[in-house]
DNA sequence: GACCCCCACGTGATTTTATAACATTATCGC
DNA sequence: GCGATAATGTTATAAAATCACGTGGGGGTC
């Protein structure tokens, strides 16, 4: 939690999501990131890791637990629960993905490698995600908690509406 | 399941949830409230409703819906997953409730009547719930919304940490 | 009061989400 | 290669939530 708080105005991150964009590259790209990182911590991205992640990024929205499980049958893995839930606690656990709680779902991590507490953007027409900075300990929660003694450690914030393209959807 | 052994005074109301308070008391008024809103906007306070409003209350922490259920069939009620899902999402329609979705738990309303969209702390070491105001669409998240044209309707706040009480008990 | 209708409730069954427990296989350091 | 460790595969079960259908109570209307 090293990484400072900007003011988060017009010149904020991208909240990747909404965003058109060159899919199949940006997949590569964070696979690519993920070894990286693997490698540099001594993590074992394992086949069946690697593939959970590919199919979080390949779908790039929030995916059930079952839903990749069905996947990874289809791609020749095994299929029964503790499959999938190994694979994403692992992917989870090292910010590779996160879990979505308002959806039990889990959607693949729009800033891997940066150490950073996520906010998340979900639409609830097409359950696409996207993923923003959060600056908890700032701002009104934050201030609620200092003032009740509260120590926060993590936070989860998700922010649940309409992604442009669907509201553009709805105004037509 | 163990019950709260909290010491429990007299003492100034407690708006954030991990002050000491005079708990019967609090009880008693927020019950005395849910009458009086639901009498104002014709809803009805059915006896299952109540008991599972009082039944939060008087618990004053995130409690599942199968530990209601639980109390609820003590209490002489429908003892099937329905009966409590039932009356929760009314309390929580209403307002009455909010449902803590990384617990998959709710609470009892600390606000109740007041429109505000709540920010939850929550102990992870007792599982102490506090309610806090937050204010989606300001701070980082609304700055990251706007800038991605997504609209916010309802936003999820749940940060986990450690509560005064235990904060205390782990310094000693 | 008799009737009707709606809403809430009770119940059984089922679906969805997640974990426990344990045997087997792969990987790494040596 | 060898032993320790980590990851996987599989069976079974727990926990959370919903579906479907029948019953009964409280207000209205006449």
């Amino acid at each position: 939690m090293t990484r400072d708080e900007r003011p988060l105005s017009a010149d904020a991150p991208a909240p990747l999501g909404f965003e058109t964009h060159d899919h199949s590259l940006c997949v590569g790209q964070a696979l690519a990131e993920a070894e990286t990182q693997c490698a540099q911590h001594g993590l074992r991205l394992t086949p069946v890791r690697r593939k959970v992640l590919e199919l979080l990024l390949q779908e790039h929205r929030a995916l059930g637990a079952y839903a990749i499980l069905d996947l990874l049958r289809d791609a020749g893995f095994g299929s029964q629960p503790p499959v999938a839930y190994r694979a994403l606690d692992f992917l989870v656990e090292h910010g590779f993905a996160h879990k979505i709680e308002r959806l039990n779902a889990f959607v693949a991590c729009a800033h891997p490698g940066e150490s950073h507490s996520p906010a998340f953007m979900i639409c609830r027409s097409c359950d696409a995600v996207a993923e923003a900075q959060s600056t908890p300990g700032k701002g009104a929660l934050g201030a609620a908690a200092r003032a009740a003694g509260f120590q926060i450690e993590k936070a989860v914030v998700e922010a649940e509406g309409l992604c442009p393209a669907c509201t553009d959807k709805a105004d037509a």
